[in-house]
DNA sequence: TTTATGACGTA
DNA sequence: CGTACGTCATAAAC
């Protein structure tokens, strides 16, 4: 009984064979993007996945021309003809569709393809798994044994030939492990081997079979008479060297062992994704018929034998375990406080344990508490933060995290929102979590099972590792969101300092304002009615006082801000004043009744910041948010003002980039025209103008530079010329003229914009500069509304994106910077474009130093990111 | 009790 | 008919 069944594709070569059987003309997307190749190789895949029904999949690729063999001889495939332009890109594309698909592939420098096969086959074969191999080189024949088939295409991409050691032995007369010798002997034309002259496949065959082995032939190599056997005996050394090319390694060093090769369930958005933007209509039909009808789950159930440890050896078992170890934590955080009740850990050699902490010996506690803190150990957990946060409340800490599930699905996916850890494994591993029986932690009169929780991330990482890999992503991971992850916690646990009574103080005045407006209101209506209704208000203002429709929403008519004050031009009418009036003080007074309750434990309020939610890579903030606190209006500054420097400090500062996303727009886009502006210095907006309208900055005038502002920030956001001229009041010819003549004058960020939409259209995804991308299925809708939709998050995307990569880097700069000097300041918020940090007394000065430091060397950009700084004891005062 | 919608604060 | 978020209140659906 086999232990599995191991499907191996050659990647390259299946996919050149596609290319030159298929014709590109009707082989390619609406851009011209051909996909001839992409397409026979995904209909290989997926005929092979369907008909083999491998347990494990995986598939190899030549990484380059440079090998062991071109090394011991320059002739190697010297003569194969540069590879063809419209061959180039596809590779990458089978790339893309292989990780939507969740099929691991494989590649070694220095190595072919058929070394890795060959190495994996070898492994496979150990553990007696049956094999089924494709690929177009005839070298791997070699392989064929009893558990080891070739797939051998004859012809186009749908008829194989099934190379058993029977059909080697039919074909050639030889068994498998005497083809090498005879490819020798024959040569290759392809890869540049010379045969011998008057030798053909005829005559080699008949030698081997004769003397057994092509030592045989050495040995009797005088005994050959004839033309041929003078020139075999003048060929020799170089058959020599053909045997030696011939043979296989099957000792190559992968970082993968093919048992984690195992196949997943396809990541249906992802094939969504990936077969848009290659318009793959057909193939997609038949990927998602087929497969889900195949056994799925194919991760089976791991059955989990969890592993007792004694009292006393939790030190010797933790040594031992090897890394990764996945690491499941059921405990409770939140509120600069917080603690672990329970621990899962498995280790890919199977070894699960999971335990109550209350359960420990004191000895056994600290040497797990140790191991958690060891750096050296790997680790993989799922959404690390809270368990850090519960662990640094037990003054514990958690150090050597290298895969954390819920960033890594972030990361590779940012299409939808990152799942929790079931998700993740009926996603990924198409099995639900806990589906093994397991030994079982009762706690609290319930059962928690760590054990397979730890199982399943162990898998999840194993998985989604190899998919970030693939993305281009694993830098961004290792040295931006998982070292971040750790600030993050340490933000949330420190908080920020607020003046409770002074909030309590604004919400009590907010809310006599309120009240104020509100009864106003009901006098002038005449009787009393929920304000914040906007179903009774469009009773009250559409049908009680007939004032003039607005804007139709799904639920009647909109009695939004902009909608009231153009009925208040209009109709003067006084109430559209109360209820504007009562909108805002309401408004504030939620905000600040928000605030209050939270910072009653420690007089600091502790948000969460999310990693793993905005699509563009942004952080967000919640419970409470503290990315959206007033600026804009006086009264709204009184509650930042509640925001201050906590005991033991300062003040505090605030530093903002200034103007991130046009640097990030000039950036990208290389318009000379923008950089200039930026270097220049002068007033961005301003200088623009003066560019745009061809006239001296002195004379651009507020007006003018706020049309300039608008339209540049519009930019950034996809806005049309109809979108620009609502949002200027002005007519939609002259927004449209004032678009053109703004792209005449800034055509590099025309061209990039127009650019930045079609290569997204083509690989289905927008990236950022550190490589994080957004995948964007509805660039190829047939919906016209959905597509502009999804054009404009294509323009937004990598501006929005790249500074939030930027800030991030940033702010592990910082707290490195911190670190080096031995400081004490101390980061709290980050707001987009802005850093919140709290001054260790005497610090000021060098804090400013290093925050400018640390954030306008974020990045290397085409133009200066600049850095404003201020200072001062509350979070209003330091904004300016 | 949960879910959708409208409105509105920030970058 | 400009992007990205989170929160609150109401009203409808359960």
């Amino acid at each position: 009984m086999p232990t599995g069944r191991l499907l191996l594709l050659d990647g390259h070569s299946l996919a050149y064979r596609a290319f030159y059987a298929l014709p590109v003309d009707n082989f390619s997307t609406v851009s011209g993007q051909p996909t001839n190749a992409v397409y026979g190789f995904t209909s290989m895949l997926i005929n092979c996945l369907r008909d083999v029904d491998p347990t494990h999949v995986a598939v190899a690729f030549d990484v380059s021309r440079a090998t062991f063999r071109s090394e011991e001889y320059s002739g190697y495939k010297a003569t194969r003809s540069a590879t063809p332009e419209e061959f180039r890109g596809q590779v990458d594309l089978i790339r893309d569709v292989l990780t939507a698909m969740g099929i691991r592939y494989l590649e070694r420098e220095g190595f072919e393809a058929d070394d890795v096969i060959a190495t994996l086959v070898t492994q496979a074969e150990a553990k007696d798994m049956e094999i089924a191999i494709i690929t177009g080189d005839r070298d791997a024949f070699q392989l064929v044994s009893e558990a080891t088939t070739v797939l051998y295409p004859r012809k186009g991409v749908s008829d194989l030939a099934r190379m058993t050691p029977e059909a080697v032995v039919g074909k050639y007369g030889l068994t498998p492990t005497q083809y090498p010798d005879f490819a020798a002997l024959r040569g290759d034309p392809s890869d540049n081997l010379p045969g011998i002259p008057g030798v053909g496949e005829k005559t080699a065959a008949k030698w081997i079979v004769e003397y057994g082995s092509l030592d045989g032939i050495v040995d009797h190599v005088d005994e050959i008479r004839g033309k041929v056997g003078d020139a075999l005996r003048e060929a020799l050394p170089q058959v020599l060297i053909n045997r030696r090319l011939t043979q296989l390694v099957r000792d190559v060093a992968l970082d993968v062992d093919v048992e984690e090769l195992i196949r997943v369930a396809p990541h249906e958005q992802a094939v969504h994704d990936v077969f848009d933007a290659l318009q793959f209509r057909v193939l997609r039909e038949r990927l998602l018929s087929a497969l889900p009808t195949q056994a799925m789950p194919v991760v089976p159930a791991e059955h989990v034998d969890q592993v007792e440890v004694a009292p006393g050896s939790w030190s010797r078992w933790l040594d031992n375990a090897v890394p990764p170890a996945a690491i499941a934590i059921r405990g409770h955080w939140g509120s600069g406080t917080g603690t672990i009740d329970a621990v899962g850990i498995s280790c890919p050699a199977g070894a699960t344990v999971s335990v109550v902490i209350a359960d420990l010996r004191v000895d056994d506690r600290q040497a797990l508490s140790a191991w958690l803190a060891n750096a050296v150990v790997a680790k993989s957990l799922h959404d690390a933060k809270g368990p850090l946060l519960a662990l640094w409340a037990m003054g514990w800490d958690l150090q050597g995290v290298t895969s954390d599930t819920a960033l890594e699905s972030y990361l590779v996916q940012q299409g939808h929102r990152g799942g929790d850890l079931s998700d993740l494994t009926q996603r990924y591993l198409g099995r639900p979590v806990a589906d093994a029986e397991s030994g079982q932690l009762t706690l609290e009169g319930e059962t928690v099972d760590l054990g397979v929780q730890a199982v399943a991330i162990r898998e999840l990482a194993s998985v989604l590792d190899a998919q970030v890999v693939a993305q281009g992503a694993a830098d961004l991971l290792r040295d931006v969101e998982l070292p971040l992850e750790r600030v993050l916690a340490r933000m949330e646990r420190i908080g920020i300092a607020v003046d409770a009574p002074g909030l309590q103080a604004l919400s009590e005045e907010f809310g006599s304002e309120a009240r104020a407006a509100e009864s106003e209101a009901f006098d002038i209506v005449g009787r009393p009615f929920n304000l914040g209704s906007p179903k009774q208000l469009q009773e009250v203002l559409f049908v009680e006082r007939g004032l003039p429709k607005t804007k139709k929403i799904k639920t009647g008519h909109t009695t939004d801000a902009e909608a009231l004050a153009s009925l208040l031009e209009k109709t003067a009418d006084p109430v559209l004043a109360c209820i504007m009036r009562w909108r805002d003080w309401t408004r504030l007074r939620q905000t600040v009744d928000g605030l209050i309750p939270l910072a009653v434990a420690d007089g600091r309020i502790h948000t969460t910041f999310q990693q793993t939610v905005a699509a563009t890579g942004r952080l967000s903030s919640t419970d409470p948010n503290l990315q959206n606190i007033p600026i804009r209006t006086e009264s709204g500054r009184r509650i930042r003002a509640c925001f201050v420097v906590g005991d033991g400090y300062e003040s505090l500062l605030t530093a903002d980039y200034s103007q991130i996303e046009m640097r990030i727009m000039a950036h990208l886009s290389e318009d000379a025209g923008l950089i200039e502006a930026f270097a220049d210095g002068e007033d961005l907006h301003t200088t623009m103008a003066a560019r745009v309208f061809g006239v001296d900055s002195r004379d651009v005038d507020a007006e003018l530079r706020r049309r300039i502002k608008a339209m540049s920030y519009g930019l950034a956001y996809g806005l049309s010329a109809f979108g620009l001229a609502q949002q200027l009041e002005i007519d939609p010819d002259e927004a449209r003229v004032m678009r053109e003549d703004y792209f005449a004058r800034f055509g590099g960020v025309r061209d990039y914009l127009k650019g930045v939409v079609e290569e997204a259209r083509v690989r289905g995804y927008t990236e950022t500069i550190l490589g994080r991308r957004r995948y964007l299925p509805d660039l190829v809708s047939d919906n016209r509304q959905r597509r502009e939709m999804a054009e404009r998050m294509a323009l937004n995307a990598p501006v929005q994106g790249s500074a939030a990569d930027i800030i991030k880097v940033a702010m592990l700069n910082v707290v490195t910077g911190l670190g080096e000097r031995q400081m004490s300041s101390r980061l709290l918020l980050q707001v987009h474009d802005e850093l919140v940090l709290e001054v260790a007394p005497g610090e000021e000065e060098a804090l400013r130093r290093l925050v400018v430091q640390a954030m306008s060397g974020a990045a290397r950009l085409r133009v200066p990111l600049d850095v404003s700084v201020g200072v001062g004891a509350t979070w209003n005062s330091a904004g300016h």
